[in-house]
DNA sequence: TGCATATATACTTTTTTCCATATATATTTG
DNA sequence: CAAATATATATGGAAAAAAGTATATATGCA
């Protein structure tokens, strides 16, 4: 993983709220993170796919749905950075959190907008 | 210290080099970088301008060398990041401590090139 | 004071990134 | 199969970032 690839993709507000999130919630859907971020889906599907393309997110598919997660082979000193940033930003993404919760829990949640 | 900002600063691999530079030697002036990144001093210059504004970085003037070195009142987790990405990324740095080594060793090299 | 060195900034051009909109693909359900 | 839903991608344009060159500023020294 090339640091300046990397930090190319965290340098982005909208893809560094959707990594840090998912990576807070282990696995979110595009559906979740459209209303979490309140952006539109076209934008956060680009971005996702550019977190996808750099290996820094895997996708799976179920059913209609397509789940993001950190891919757990990134380098150590990568998840080392997400997890530094998640944790000394927690109220950078506190909006976006409560959004999600707003969404419901989980499954209820992925059961209702998934 | 908004954590989108912080990134932008490192995602330009100028910047990433010159700031993972610093943060190993403590301290380096312009013309260290600009040998030990090979680049021209007005590229260098605008770059740091960039940190020094973030206040990723700071300067001191010593004579007519001006030089940089961490803000320590950088959030920890942003220290973190940088320790992290130091550790685990020499091999990034390789070349550019070759030729910092190159022109000579400190304080000689500050004698020499400074 | 005048010249040399180190560094910073201004200006213009080129490159890169980002966005909105439209459209395509895949899946589920009736 | 048709309609609905979820997601992805293509396209064209706007905005931001980066580059190179030229120039300005500050310091040291003869």
């Amino acid at each position: 993983m090339d640091p300046v690839q990397f930090y190319k993709c965290l340098s982005d507000e909208t893809r560094l709220r959707c990594l840090l999130l998912i990576y807070h919630e282990q696995e979110l859907c595009v559906c979740e993170l459209t209303g979490a971020l309140r952006e539109i889906q076209p934008k956060v599907s680009r971005h996702l796919a550019q977190l996808r393309q750099c290996e820094i997110l895997l996708d799976r598919r179920q059913g209609q749905w397509i789940f993001y997660r950190v891919n757990p082979d990134l380098p150590q000193w990568a998840k080392q950075v997400l997890d530094d940033t998640l944790v000394g930003n927690m109220s950078f993404l506190e909006e976006n959190l409560s959004s999600l919760r707003r969404m419901g829990d989980r499954p209820a949640r992925v059961q209702a907008c998934c």
